[in-house]
Formats: C-alpha cells, structure tokens, sequence
DNA sequence: AATAAGAACGAACGATCGTTCGTATAGCGG
DNA sequence: CCGCTATACGAACGATCGTTCGTTCTTATT
C-alpha cells in the first residue's frame, strides 16, 4: 500500500495547502484581505469547508502569522547557527534576511513589513502575536549584537533592523533592486567585522 | 451678513471634516478599511450624503492621501525650507520628521508608513500616488544631500529614510518612545554636520 | 460488517460593503 | 419671486463578508 490513500496520507494536507496559499497572499495584500471566499475559490474549495480547518477567521490569521514565522526562521535564522556566535553569525543573520528579501521568498516581500505595519494600532491577538514573533527575532539580534561586543547592542539591532526593512519597502514600492547593494553597503559599514 | 450661513460659508466644509477625520483613520487602520458606512457613522451623515461628496470610494482614497501628503508637506518639509540649502536644511527636514512622529500628528504614526506597505503591490491610481508623493519626499532629501556634498546623495537619503522609518515602525509595533532617541544617535552620525 | 470520526459540501443567515436613485431642503442669482 | 445648483437624505440594489447548519462521502477502528 505505497500509494497514498487520498486523504490521511496526503504528501500535504488540505489545511497546509491553505496556508501556503495564504501566507502569500498576506504577505502580498495584507492580513486583512486574507478572506474566506477567495481562499477558497483560488484553492478548489468551498468556503464552509476551508472554514472547518480553523473555525474562524481570526484563527486563520494567527495560523498564517505562525507559518510565516516558521519560514522567516528556517529562511534566516536557522542557516545562521552554523556560524560561531558573535559577529560572523550576526553577519550571517542579517545577509541571510537580506538574501530572503532579494530572492522573494514571499510575494509580498518581508512577511514582517506587511503584516506589523497593518496591525500595529490594532490591540487584540493578532498584534500580540506579531509583537511576540518579531520580538523574537529582535532577540536573537541583540543577543548576537551583545556577543560580538558591540557597545549598544540594542542600538545596533535598531539599526541593522532598519536598514533591511528600508531595503524592503523601497523594493517593494519603487521597485529599484538597487536598494539590496545600498543595503550591503551601510550594513558593511554597521557590522563589527566590516 | 457677518455669520455662516450655514452651507456654503462654513468655516470648515463637510468634505474637509470628512477628510481630516479619514486621514487618521487611514494612517491608524488603512487605506482599505476606510469604509463609507463607518464614516458617515462617525461623522453623523449617511452614507449616501457622504458618498456623494466624491463619487467613489477610489477618489475618496485618493483625497485622502492628497490630505495626507500636504499636513506631511506642511508639518515637515515647509519650516525646514527657512534654513539654507544644504546640510543645515538637511538637518531641520530629518529631525522634523523625527518630530512629526514624536509629536503624533497622526493617530497611526507615519503616514507614509501605514499607507505605502499597504499598497505596495496593488498596481492602480493608488499605489501611483502613493508613489509620486512619496518620491518626492525622498527628492526634496536627495537635493539636499546633494548641496550638502554628500559624497553619495542617493546612498545617504536611502539611510536617513529608513533610519525614520525604523523608529516609527518600532514604536508603532512596541511603543518604546525611547526609539526616537536612538534614531537621534544614528542620524547625528550619519548627518554632514553631524 | 457495524460504527465512529473526519473532510468536504451546498444552502442559507444577517451584516456590511460600494453604489444608485429619487426626493426634499436650502441658498444664490436672475 | 422663480428657478438653479448644491447638499443631504432614506431606501434599496447586488455582491461579498464571516459564520452556521445539516448532509454526504470516505477512511479508520472495532
């Protein structure tokens, strides 16, 4: 019985088709657009049925925000560990997220510039699960920051942050792949290793 | 005939009060959820009565990011043009807009910043005014990165545009006012002037 | 073979979306 | 005083939103 059984053995199930979809439409036209109806007609669903895999559409949208995480991470972060900690894996980190950018890993550009700049003045679980998960990478900047010696290491996770995400949402707005070397070059200038 | 006449001379007419109040709904929640009943819910008038002020709800959108762009134009870009041309003009148009996020003059932080991620990839009227009235934000930098003799203009407005960025992003998503400072540290040193 | 569980469906719900229409009211120019 | 124009209104439109419900079908367990 090699042949996969149509549904419990699917190489990928319905629900993770869903996401995938949606993660990039999200990363594309925002959390909010992310609805139920075209979800399921892009997909070959019906909408009760797309519906049953999450039960409401706010738990869709923290399921998306979770898969995206999960691709920043094994994208840029993981990659990184490789790296004895300090500034070579701080470098690493930070043209790895630039690489993520520059290779369109999602539609939309950074999964983060889409989705926090839409949910920022909205309380509610959605704002604290972006806050949380992009925390966590600030996190793991600083850390890193901290362990190449850097002065102020929250000072130098602002600026690395800022300046990628500058890259971001002027590819993203004027389309000029320039800005990823214009990046490099502040970055080169920022990081402890040059 | 000294007082208003109720209609024509009002000192501010419908169509300004439902702009003034639709730009700080779209910097705090988006061009996109500006919805007509809301509006009109908001302002005390129907819907149609409030619609018929535009004709659609594109051109309402855009009217909204033509207000948008001149309070910007207005609270930024003008009382820097009192200083002379080049690094000191540069200086007043940066540590303005420092301020105008500082001071929340919008509800949403940067105007800019809630609106030019939300229309990133949807190609349209929009996404083009978007587009030109931000660029010319960067052009007015440019030139006077230029005068300042900067050695790369381009390089250098790339810089102080995502450095502000960054800081309004940050304290949008987590509410450190702390933020403007650091991006204070950064941008005296990357200033001509210093 | 009987049964329980899960996936997917179509139909329908109340709410809201943007938009259209006809109408009433007001102020202004003739 | 009459008509014009602009302003605002209420009612209704078709579409879509998120959600609920009952049903069918498949798969897995007993």
């Amino acid at each position: 019985m090699a042949a996969p059984t149509k549904t419990k053995a699917d190489p990928q199930s319905t629900r993770d088709r869903i996401l995938d979809h949606s993660v990039q439409l999200a990363s594309a036209e925002g959390l909010e657009s992310l609805t139920i109806g075209r979800l399921a007609t892009d997909l070959g669903l019906s909408k009760s049925g797309l519906f049953g895999h999450f039960g409401s559409k706010e738990e869709l949208q923290l399921a998306t925000i979770d898969l995206g995480s999960e691709i920043f991470a094994r994208t840029v972060i993981v990659p990184a560990l490789g790296e004895p900690a300090g500034a070579p894996r701080l470098s690493k980190l930070i043209y790895n997220f630039l690489d993520y950018l520059e290779q369109s890993t999602f539609e939309g550009g950074c999964f983060w510039g889409s989705v926090s700049a839409e949910f920022d003045n909205r309380p509610g679980p959605i704002r604290d699960s972006i806050q949380q998960k992009l925390g966590h990478w600030l996190d793991v900047l600083r850390e890193q920051a901290a362990a190449a010696g850097a002065e102020d290491p929250e000072q130098m996770t602002f600026e690395l942050h800022s300046i990628v995400q500058g890259a971001n949402s002027a590819y993203q707005l004027f389309g000029d792949p320039e800005v990823f070397n214009r990046a490099r070059v502040t970055l080169a200038r920022m990081l402890p290793d040059g």
